[in-house]
RNA sequence: CGGGGUGUAGCGUAGCCCGGUAUCGCGCCUGCUUUGGGAGCAGGAGGCCGUCAGUUCGAAUCUGGCCACCCCGACCA
């Protein structure tokens, strides 16, 4: 087996072979897009399972939108259609026919032609603002909290695989409220879920903050975010929650009447995640060997290998193999006894290590024999000989042990990489020596945030939800800033 | 869309300068021996050398067009 790219001699390749050495993902014959593979999928749902649990715990329901949007209506809220007009997908013709010249080959239909274009969604606002119209007349209507899981189009020049494709899976939620108050309520609880999850679930760590102007939603008021450290020191946004305020009620004309019959334009929120998130889990935990994962969204939690020379040998050992994966089912664990003949130990050891399996069980005749068995776990490696007899809650308590402390871990790993710093010199020299996160005061312009761009490739990641007022001068021009920003490159 | 590069077996490659139908590794198939960290040996299958044209007795190799993909920049969750 050739020797894997550490994450030292070159981060993205390493990234890029471990999502297709895991099977994750792979390239597909469509230029931007992925096929997600069976391993990787397995993740995404549970990652699904999960988000959507909270998401109805919170109050919402699925429904589902179509995946084009007529042109005339997709251009209704300005900023939002500006913002992505430059990456979209569209749809002139709905036809093909035989090509005349050649039998063997297809062709568009030019008689085919739509009247009027359809743009494959680059996110859902304005088809499901335009459905909103014709449900809410009343505030007794009020609040709709409605999320869908789709796929969404944005023609990307550069992807890479989870972290920008052309097509990608996402859940984006869209809710209507009677006030601006509740709106931004909703904004910042669905922020709230989305961090909650990253943190228990992902055991990432995240900061949460507002976006600056530029970075802001196209369409919205305000964005808020989740932005998490990979183990390169870049950033990446992990999740967004916007403040739409009145702009697409505007657009598409939607109003309802209040207690007082008064006609009043509604306020909205949009929130998203996306299978941007496998990559963030990959970046945040995964080493050398492989992947990393934390119990919480590993689709095989325990692999028990079986180690043997005879078919006696085997039978003894299956026989205690499985008795231990029952003991585990029954305490919610999931494994995978391995007992295919066609592979050696070695391998399979290799394997599941390359796949971030949390623990592995070794069962072979010779701990056998004083009734033990051996486990290894993923996050530390540390090897261990235990009893045999109640090994299933030692592996249940290993469960939570990993999941902490690979969030402890990746926590102290952010912590130590973010600094403050107050002279655009001592910035410059220590985003290139060391990378990470950066504390600075900034004027708040954009001219300002963009000569920090040009000339250092960093941005403004967000104005963290708890960082304190403290009176400074931006860094750059000496101008007065109330509080600090997260400046860090990103991906 | 600008700048650079590459197309040879399922994957990764040698050969190209100096023309003679293709090398090696991984993987795959069969058999035996193996099985506590990606097994060993023996045998075997698999390629119109991206594509179209030109030069030539003869092209993976030289020339030209086309296509595809990759990397670097602008855009971006």
């Amino acid at each position: 087996m050739a020797k894997n790219v550490t994450r030292e001699e070159d981060y993205s390749k390493w990234y890029n072979d471990l999502v297709f050495r895991a099977g994750l993902a792979e390239n597909s014959a469509v230029r931007g897009c992925m096929v997600i593979k069976p391993y990787g999928y397995a993740i995404w749902e549970k990652m699904q399972a999960q988000l959507d649990k909270r998401f109805k715990e919170t109050g919402h329901q699925n429904a589902y939108f179509p995946l084009f949007v007529p042109k005339s209506m997709f251009e209704a809220e300005e900023k939002n259609a500006e913002g992505f007009a430059k990456e979209c997908a569209v749809v002139t013709h709905y036809r093909l026919k035989t090509d005349p010249n050649d039998k063997t080959k297809l062709i568009v239909d030019p008689e085919a032609k739509l009247e009027e274009e359809l743009i494959v969604r680059p996110t859902s606002e304005a088809i499901i603002w335009s459905t909103y119209k014709g449900w809410i007349q009343s505030y007794r209507d009020l609040p709709i909290l409605i999320n869908q899981w789709a796929n969404v189009v944005r023609w990307e020049m550069r992807t890479r695989l989870f972290l920008r494709t052309s097509e990608f899976l996402w859940q984006e939620g869209h809710t209507a409220h009677a006030t601006k108050a509740e709106a931004i309520v909703e904004a910042e609880k669905m922020l709230d879920v989305y961090s909650e999850f990253a943190e228990e679930f992902m055991a990432m760590p995240v900061i949460r903050g507002k976006k600056g102007e530029s970075e802001r939603f196209a369409g919205a008021e305000e964005t808020y975010c989740i932005e998490a450290m990979m183990q390169d020191g870049r950033a990446l946004q992990a999740g967004t929650s916007h403040f739409l305020g009145q702009n697409f009620a505007k657009a598409f004309d939607v109003k309802f009447a209040d207690k007082e019959g008064k006609l009043e334009h509604v306020w909205a929120t949009s929130w998203g995640v996306s299978t941007r998130l496998m990559g963030a889990l990959v970046m945040t935990h995964s080493d050398d060997e492989g992947l990393v994962l934390p119990p919480k969204l590993a689709p095989i939690q325990v692999a028990i290998i079986p180690i043997y020379k005879s078919p006696e040998e085997l039978t003894l050992v299956s026989e205690a193999a499985l008795e231990l994966t029952s003991k585990l089912k029954e305490l919610g664990i999931s494994v995978k006894y391995d007992d295919d003949d066609n592979r050696r130990p070695g391998w399979k050891f290799a394997e599941y290590e390359t796949k971030g399996v949390p623990v592995r069980v070794a069962i072979g005749p010779r701990d056998l024999a004083e009734g033990k068995v051996e486990l290894v776990r993923r996050d530390t490696k540390e090897k261990s000989i235990v009893d045999l007899a109640g090994v299933e809650h030692t592996i249940a308590q290993l469960m939570e042990d990993i999941q902490n402390n690979l969030f402890e871990r990746a926590l102290k790993f952010k912590n130590d990489r973010i600094q403050k710093v107050d002279t655009y010199t001592e910035f410059k020299e220590k985003l290139e020596k060391e990378g990470g996160f950066y504390l600075v005061h900034w004027d708040g312009t954009i001219e300002t945030e963009a000569l920090i761009k040009a000339e250092t490739q960093a941005t403004i990641r967000c104005i963290p939800l708890d960082s304190p007022e403290e009176d400074g001068v931006c860094m750059v021009t000496g101008k007065p800033s109330k509080f600090r920003v997260v400046l860090a490159k990103a991906y």
